[in-house]
DNA sequence: CGTCTATTTGAATGTACTCAAAAGCGGTGG
DNA sequence: CCACCGCTTTTGAGTACATTCAAATAGACG
């Protein structure tokens, strides 16, 4: 049950046995059905999420009114309402299973006890923020630069067969375009690969 | 010389004045003049930097041959090319000083030392790269949902007085837009203000 | 099977871009 | 200290990418 989580932290820091065992002992397992709510807008963020199998949704209304999907959460990866669950004030996203998905939770204070307890933990988080920083610069260069025809093309890219698990309006909402734009993108595909 | 950078780092995390002495013993300070460049494409980022006075532009040229401006790095903030940083791979980004620009810089192989003698900077860098990955889930959301006039006022709004260092060009860079469309846009906020 | 939502398609529209040219401004040399 | 050069900013006209709204079709789920 805590195999993934374990290779997960594996590839940055190394624990011993009871460090595992004091880790794993912190984690919650749960299983949501597909279009499950994990966390919504109003209540507090206390956990952060690591998805073992299936995957989730991070999303908000914008201004407008329309879904604004902030990222994908599939297996072996973290997450939350970041926002909220730093500072305890009620989250403005909600964190949705698109199909059945299972996770462990770890909430806030158990987080900071782990951080004095295995400091080592800090260095596996600064490592995973980091990441998250380089992979964030690189969304917002493509953002920028790309035509949604390009966009569309690197989400299949970096997301690899997930597209095809994942509703059009979804991509579309993650990928900042209307469903009806996304839809004629891949009328053209078609087109071009015949 | 270093009031600046302790500052900083005391927001997070406390040290010692044994700590604070070795730390400050690795840093080199350098002054760059308008338009000079800290470091470009091709060139590995053996550094990391923090401003003390002025500002740089971290940026890119796209494959339509477009100036991206990724951030500008103020006072009081951190920045490199941050995956050649991490990989030691040649840079891809050009770091250059839009004004008079003093900073200190930090070595990848003293940052790494300082991790490991005081693990406390693992502390700070988490908390740094936290920031940053917030920050950046803020702008995805704000590039993919506002139109080039709100994203202007957020800019204004962001970087509090900046926007008058910086030219409209470089603006504009940022923001994703052509300058003329930025040209457009404040000659718009002028008779609506009248 | 029927209902509800997602996807496709069409036509009109809007936001931001392209290219071109004029005006403004800052830095440098004489 | 002024004049010039080069770069930035402004303005105009035409265009492209993506949206809006509406309606038809397809597909998912109970």
């Amino acid at each position: 049950m805590f195999d993934v989580i374990l290779k997960n932290i594996g590839k940055h820091i190394t624990l011993s046995k009871e460090e595992e065992d004091y880790f794993t002992s912190k984690l919650v397992y749960e299983v949501y059905k597909k279009r499950d709510v994990v966390l919504e807008p109003g209540k507090v963020a206390l956990y952060t999420y690591f998805v073992t199998d299936g995957c989730l949704k991070l999303y908000e209304y914008d201004n407008n009114g329309f879904e604004n999907i902030i990222t994908f959460v599939p297996k072996d990866w973290w997450n939350s309402d970041l926002y909220s669950f730093l500072t305890q004030q009620p989250a403005t996203q909600y964190l949705q299973a698109i199909e059945k998905t299972e996770l462990l939770k770890l909430s806030k204070t158990d987080l900071e006890d782990l951080y004095v307890k295995i400091p080592k933990f800090e260095r596996f988080f600064r490592i995973l923020h980091q990441n998250s920083h380089l992979a964030l610069t690189n969304l917002v260069r493509n953002n920028s630069s790309l035509t949604a025809e390009e966009k569309y093309d690197k989400f299949v890219e970096r997301y690899q067969g997930l597209e095809l698990r994942i509703t059009q309006k979804d991509i579309a909402a993650y990928l900042g375009i209307t469903p009806e734009f996304l839809s004629r993108i891949k009328r053209k595909r078609k087109k071009m690969d015949s």
